[in-house]
DNA sequence: TCCTAGGTCTTGAACGATCAAATTCTGATA
DNA sequence: TATCAGAATTTGATCGTTCAAGACCTAGGA
């Protein structure tokens, strides 16, 4: 089993290297026979194209990195799990593959992507968890490397490609369905102002419910969402439902209610591993959709099929329905 | 910005391409005056070294491939996505970098890896969820492509080096914490018999308590957690503790001990996002090292200074304690 | 019959690094 | 001073692929 090239096929096909090689890459240029002779001796020899042979030619090795990052807190970070998932499976049908990376900060992260770039010819970057003033966007934009993030740019105009989940249709199908259910005061348990994820998600409750609605807010985590809970629910008139901007909110709020012996109704956001476990009704992100729609987006950027705009997917979440709501 | 290449800096230096490749690849045969002039030349230049022309030459990619999972059960699945960030991180350090795979099962696994050994020129594999007759470490050995498996050779020798958690000393510290607390009828909650990691898992508390103590099986899940916990309690002497064998069955138990109205400490296993969430005391695998140690073997391996022996590992897991226990 | 265009295929060079062998330099010894 | 071993450096070839350009063949038109 020794090393079969492009010239071990080539000769058992009786052609040139090149023919080969254009029966690879641009079928169309060589004749029906020839190719269908070329193609039984690769899959006769098992050829396989040689990437680095390839990419050192091109300039091109079908490699895309994306970051991954430490499981914040725990309880959000099989999002980013399921997201890789789905980005590895779409890139190996586009004939990509993913390659990852870690950073501290954003700033490292810019270090990194120069050092991807020189030493591996990476084709494209893959980023999530967008911010405002996000300074990596600009970096690559600056340097022309292609990129599509998961997230949209937030606070900044569509200056590249992006995929995004639309939190506001998220949390406002969780609004309307405890109105279907009943419900007459709805509250909002989120994250303080500021992240763009955060306010997306109260949008979606208060367009649904209009001026009235208590909400509070918190930092993400269980304890937090515990205690802006408590002080909700102690109120005169409590909420009979909350909509949460994460699940962690969401179970520190069913902590809440049950330490007060309240009956409240609770939807979570995620639908991370914690809701399905303790049986928590969340609003889930269609992540696998989401990963191949960003490959698709990159594939159309590498092939120089870019379109002039920016093309930007915003996907519908979806409503899990268990016992908490 | 013009492309940097090995020949750019050795003009800069004034030597020959070579040199500036002893340098960067074997310093020790450069004069030291001459070296630091490269050296100076290097950074002053910002150049790389080009992976792929590397590559070409030598046939080692400095890449290693790990299969990434679909969070099954969605409770457990950030264990794997731990390891991998632990693994990007470890391989970084040691000048490697870590490409994503999915497959379906074992046999599309394998298929995967002839692909990607003959197109990427792969340098070695880190395999997760071994388990009996893994026809996976076969099939690499025999072709004798480096290798290192997270989770040992379940019922076979060693035949390759690996790196494992001590199962059964999770456990068995479990339940000792237990008897310290003044438990006296200590049960477990495990897994059918059979499965490699679930039987050890039970070996650790069988060992501390002696050949005494309740215990029943069910499929891992929630579900079948608390099905099982609850034909523990319902027993004349119900024990007052429950050891488990993963958080999901610990969340099981616990749900049955509410119902059931029952005081019962419950420790689980991994120490997920579900027992961070939920005050789970839980048994907590050192993934980052377990990870670090894996990249430590297989650089051993790749740098042909493999002892004759395949290097095992054993890493004693940690008690996480919380609300539960 | 000759020429040309288009389709098909082949040839040599190049990508950027490392290997193997050849060459030059250095300093010590006779 | 001439010689030589060993250190330091250079030269040419090579890895497997694709690019660019050229060669060959066939059919159609003048």
């Amino acid at each position: 089993m020794e090393k079969v090239t492009i010239a071990t096929v080539a000769r058992r096909a009786g052609v040139s290297r090149q023919t080969v090689s254009n029966v690879i890459n641009t079928p169309d240029v060589v004749r029906e026979e020839t190719r269908e002779r070329v193609r039984e001796a690769i899959t006769a020899l098992g050829y396989r194209v040689n990437q680095a042979a390839r990419q050192m030619r091109t300039g091109r090795s079908r490699l895309i990195a994306v970051r991954i990052e430490p499981a914040r807190d725990g309880i959000n970070g099989s999002v980013l799990d399921r997201f890789l998932h789905g980005l590895t499976d779409a890139a190996g049908l586009a004939g990509y593959r993913v390659m990852l990376y870690t950073a501290a900060d954003d700033n490292d992260e810019i270090a990194t992507y120069d050092d991807l770039l020189s030493a591996y010819d990476l084709d494209a970057f893959v980023l999530t968890s967008t911010h405002h003033g996000d300074p990596r966007t600009s970096w690559l934009a600056e340097r022309s490397v292609p990129f599509v993030t998961f997230g949209r740019p937030w606070g900044a105009p569509d200056m590249h490609s992006w995929v995004d989940v639309d939190n506001a249709a998220g949390t406002a199908a969780a609004t309307e369905h405890l109105l279907a259910a009943g419900h007459q005061r709805i509250g909002f348990l989120g994250w303080p102002a500021g992240s763009g994820v955060g306010d997306a998600r109260r949008e979606g409750w208060h367009r649904v419910l209009g001026p009235w609605g208590p909400s509070a807010a918190s930092t993400d985590g269980v304890q937090g969402g515990a205690e802006a809970a408590r002080a909700l629910l102690a109120t005169d008139e409590p909420p009979t439902a909350l909509v949460c901007a994460s699940d962690s909110l969401a179970l520190g709020a069913l902590q809440a209610a049950r330490e007060l012996g309240r009956e409240c109704a609770v939807v979570g956001f995620d639908d991370t591993a914690v809701a399905q476990a303790i049986g928590l009704t969340s609003v889930s992100q269609p992540l696998a959709e989401a990963a191949a729609r960003c490959m698709d987006l990159l594939a159309e950027l590498l092939d120089g099929r870019a379109p002039s705009v920016p093309a930007t997917v915003l996907l519908p979440p979806s409503l899990v329905l268990r016992q908490t709501a």
